[in-house]
RNA sequence: GCCCCGUUAGUCUAGUCCGGUCAAGAAUGCGGCCCUUUCGAGGCCGUGGCACGGGUUCAAAUCCCGUACGGGGCACCA
């Protein structure tokens, strides 16, 4: 049989199959369902270290968090991981709770770790009187290279009785002098369960809890504990801790708490931009960048700044999902997805950069409306102007004498000089039919009641390794008068420039950071 | 060094557990066309990929072994 016969018989058995199906329009990309959620009983957390500002990837991991408790109708905590008193600041806790509420990300209840420092004691010494944990003397150093080579040290044989009353002595003792050490698996191949410190002494004040404690959990200790006892019923958290469910299971299984679903995803970073509080402190402290709201960075507060909008973040988080590989996404991304939420609401106005003079000899002074914005209905603004106009350095380059162009929502000009900075036209009718029009170059302009706009254009941080020198530039021009009149924050764009977010009105000058095109 | 996780178009991602419907995407980028008094938005079309090498099988992106590359862990940080 040919081919072809083979199908005409196939045709006759089934005929169905050789249908071509509708395409279906499939639904937008979602986070995939939650495993073991269930309706109203869905838990989860956020988990920040108050020692710093937040960045776009505890923003993608907040957001998966809320996410899912939003999904299935449960609860999400926030919990300050705060139990390093030399790391912690108080300003952090307020500028987190903060970035949040921008981030569009709510919270249904608000914990501190520091909060529940009791709790960890007593379990402490739960696991001292199982036997489960005894007193180290040894220094960090020396129970780092025998915990490398799976040796015990001499304090495994300290009975519970010595355990205790070693704990008494730890209360008052020095820093760095005792730790108490979960009697884990010196032989496993997972670090982290060769006798791990649970508590330690931190001589430094904490911003919550003054001087009242000495004696403070670590993150695995305290994180076991909490996510247990919080009813936390899924963590969602990047893979860095991967190694600690083991932990923090065994752990909890030893002090008969229950344990949390567990899923973990890779962090990701923004191409050129320094994606952690790591990278990002010395780039400050170096004044390298102008602070945590540097529009160049990838901190919360950077992207408000540049205007970058909460809605974008969650469709940036929705895009990456959970994803175990590590995606390196591009500033692309990010801008395309923050101009799907910005397009609609952002009013247009005029702005030319590099501003060169315009006389139209045979205008007249009137007052003009122009729309806010070409598609939706969000009214006017209204122009006064005379014959003397500003147009860009960049649209004088390409005109000619003789040409006819478009003010744009004005009326068509003939060029009839063109000088370095100063262009002379007349007013004309000519290819002014709607078929002509369509043809006919189109320029933005600005009269001569203006204000002067600088725009902060925020570039690429890093070029592979290297800083670069040149990411933050600045292009000044002038705006059309209403420009002045904006709001902070408001985000707005100026026509075949790009959208741009208002960071500051000063009296004589309107300062935007541009966000992208 | 040891251990864990990953590797699907330029980028990002679904699929991998339970092999065939996957010559694999609704993203983004790039190219083209349409629309538009913005180089924005919108619409349509196109471009382009299963890291490599073996094996198992009628059949492998999917299972097994190995290699390479990337990330993480081995803190009295979180």
């Amino acid at each position: 049989m040919s081919n072809n016969e083979i199908e005409s018989n196939l045709k006759k058995i089934n005929p169905e199959f050789f249908f071509d199906k509708p395409k279906e329009k499939e639904a937008p990309r979602e986070l995939p369902p939650l495993e073991g959620a269930e309706m109203g009983n869905v838990v989860t957390r956020l988990p920040p270290e108050p020692n710093g500002y937040p960045h776009i990837g505890h923003g993608m991991s907040f957001y998966f968090n809320y996410y899912y408790a939003k999904k299935y109708d449960g609860k999400v905590i926030l919990r300050f991981d705060d139990t390093n008193p030399k790391k912690e600041k108080l300003e952090y806790y307020d500028a987190i709770k903060q970035d949040l509420k921008w981030l569009k990300i709510n919270w249904d209840e608000e914990r501190n770790m520091s909060d529940d420092m009791d709790l960890y004691y007593k379990y402490a010494l739960d696991l001292i009187r199982i036997s489960k944990a005894y007193i180290c003397n040894c220094d960090a150093e020396y129970v780092s290279k025998l915990r490398y080579d799976s040796k015990d040290c001499s304090c495994i044989s300290n009975s519970v009785q010595d355990n205790l009353s070693l704990w008494k002595e730890m209360e008052s003792a020095d820093e760095g002098r005792f730790s108490l050490r979960l009697r884990g698996d010196m032989s496993s191949k997972n670090t982290v369960m060769r006798d791990p410190t649970m508590m330690r002494v931190v001589d430094h004040p904490h911003p919550i809890q003054g001087d009242k404690y000495r004696i403070w959990p670590v993150y695995d200790f305290a994180c076991a504990i909490e996510d247990s006892v919080l009813g936390v019923t899924h963590v969602l958290r990047s893979n860095e801790f991967a190694l600690r469910i083991e932990l923090q299971d065994y752990i909890r299984g030893l002090l008969n708490l229950r344990n949390p679903k567990i899923i973990e995803y890779s962090r990701f970073t923004v191409k050129g931009a320094p994606t952690s509080k790591r990278l990002i402190r010395p780039l400050i402290e170096k004044h390298l960048v102008s602070g945590w709201d540097d529009p160049r960075l990838v901190t919360i507060r950077g992207l408000k700044r540049r205007g970058i909008t909460p809605e974008a973040i969650h469709m940036v988080a929705e895009e990456i999902g959970l994803s175990k590989s590590e995606p390196v996404i591009d500033w692309s991304l990010i801008e395309s997805l923050n101009r799907k939420v910005i397009d609609s609401t952002s009013d247009r106005y005029y702005f030319v950069s590099d501003p060169k003079i315009l006389e139209v000899s045979n205008a007249k002074c009137q007052t003009i409306q122009l729309k806010r914005h070409p598609d939706y209905d969000r009214g006017f603004r209204n122009v006064d102007i005379s014959g003397k106009f500003f147009i860009s350095g960049n649209d004088l380059a390409d005109l000619y004498k003789g040409q006819i162009i478009r003010l744009k929502d004005l009326y068509n000009i003939l060029i009839t000089d063109v000088q370095d900075d100063l262009v002379k036209a007349t007013r004309t009718d000519e290819k002014s039919s709607k078929d002509e029009l369509l043809k006919v170059k189109k320029i933005q302009w600005v009269s001569d009641k203006n204000v002067k706009v600088s725009v902060t254009v925020p570039g690429i941080l890093y070029e592979g390794e290297d800083i670069n020198p040149n990411s933050l530039t600045k292009v000044v021009g002038y705006g059309e008068k209403d420009i002045g009149l904006l709001k902070e924050g408001e985000i707005v764009q100026f026509e075949r420039f790009g959208f741009v977010r208002v960071d500051k009105i000063e009296p004589n000058e309107v300062a935007v950071i541009f966000a992208h095109k």
